[in-house]
DNA sequence: AAGACTTTGTGAAAACCTGCACGAGCACCT
DNA sequence: AGGTGCTCGTGCAGGTTTTCACAAAGTCTT
């Protein structure tokens, strides 16, 4: 059996493991080899045990009484995101925020290569985004099967983002990063992750609104039981 | 009691009304005027019943045997949502991020109006950035107390974004906005919403490690028993 | 070598979320 | 009016996630 796959990670703390990482590569830039769950707790501001079971997903790699090995834990959470070598990736919409995404240094830091960027617009075309020209979209199933990329950034206008997801599911592309405030249907087999960036902003208005609210309460119940306007 | 902070809405259902919100904007548009749970659910690609009890949070607006008036049932979301009226955003950080995230048209299209955009770096100020001027970090202050700024979107480089976010919350602002990757820390009270970007992508990338590991599983179990190789 | 101390890994409890199943209520037809 | 059919709201069971608490396993000191 193949190491890696001898578990599966539950969602919840796969969507961690990320940070975890994240901080381990801060720590050891500071020349920290050695951290314990509760550091690492500290870090992250989440609970110790919550940490060690995180980490326990990817097998026993601490030491009791000890810690973890910062080297170690971080490879290990490499190998297990599949991150420890570099994915080429496509960027499908060459917009506004396609664009700043293209442009974006922290993907490729992290070891995400940006190998196409499309787009159906022939004024975009050929127009140099994030060090690479913008192709048309008919050239992404060439581009995905060369370089044999399987992970899409979608970037386009709502409009054609179905057909577009279309596309890359075709060319061969397994996971779709999905910037469109859209509800897209893929195949089984086929990973959606979703950015709604509106909808982020609308939950913390969410809460904004409950302490306008729970002000307004309390005004209400101090200085008077009338009914409070809305 | 005022009405709105009647009940709190458990996160996981929060979480989706933005996107029933949508959804319901678009049917309103195709000139539908009653909506069943079965048929929100469809397009919202999730359970009917958890339409159902998602939107019982919001109180009973829906009527047995015909389903939701999507004009109510919207109005009622978009109050507890507290998108019944237009909110004030800041972005901080006009990098490659912050710029494209004031160009964005999703935001100002869902309510929230950009007032300001700030940076420290001087060549950076007096720059024309989403219809307005990049102004210095040191007028964050003012511009969020004179136009009522809550809601902060922080998008500046990691090594500035604790202190940023220490500006914004003695401004005033009480939810933020990170697209920076690292653990901020915010006194109790102020709400802080993450989206790690290349977090995302690294989740997708264990997805896709997955398929591959359980490939070379069924190529080693089948071809041979020996180990298989990383 | 033994005892004190530290920290992991995990069973079990608690909290939270999802999905089923069905009673309750409304509309429409005859 | 009564019957039929549809759909909401929700109790409950099952699943997942979080947190607690502690035995197990290591280090360190003497």
């Amino acid at each position: 059996m193949s190491v890696s796959s001898r578990r599966k990670i539950p969602e919840a703390a796969l969507i961690r493991l990320p940070m975890y990482l994240r901080l381990l590569g801060e720590v050891t830039a500071q020349g920290v080899t050695h951290i314990s769950s509760d550091q690492l707790a500290e870090l992250a501001a989440v609970n110790a045990a919550k940490v060690r079971k995180d980490l326990s997903y990817l097998g026993s790699y601490g030491v009791r009484g000890v810690g973890y090995e910062v080297a170690f834990l971080s490879y290990q959470i490499q190998r297990e995101l599949g991150v420890n070598h570099e994915w080429p990736i496509v960027i499908v919409g060459a917009g506004n925020l396609g664009q700043a995404l293209a442009n974006y240094g922290g993907f490729v830091e992290r070891g995400f290569g940006l190998v196409g960027v499309f787009d159906t617009d022939p004024s975009k075309i050929g127009t140099q985004v994030g060090g690479i020209g913008v192709q048309h979209l008919d050239e992404l199933s060439e581009v995905v099967q060369t370089r044999g990329v399987s992970i899409g950034v979608l970037a386009t206008p709502a409009s054609t983002a179905q057909e577009a997801v279309n596309r890359l599911v075709r060319a061969g592309v397994g996971s779709i990063l999905n910037f469109v405030p859209m509800v897209l249907s893929v195949p089984r087999g086929v990973h959606i992750s979703k950015v709604d960036l509106a909808g982020e902003l609308q939950i913390l208005s969410y809460y904004e609104q409950q302490k306008v609210n729970s002000l307004s309460h309390i005004q209400a119940t101090t200085t008077s039981s009338r009914a409070v306007s809305a």
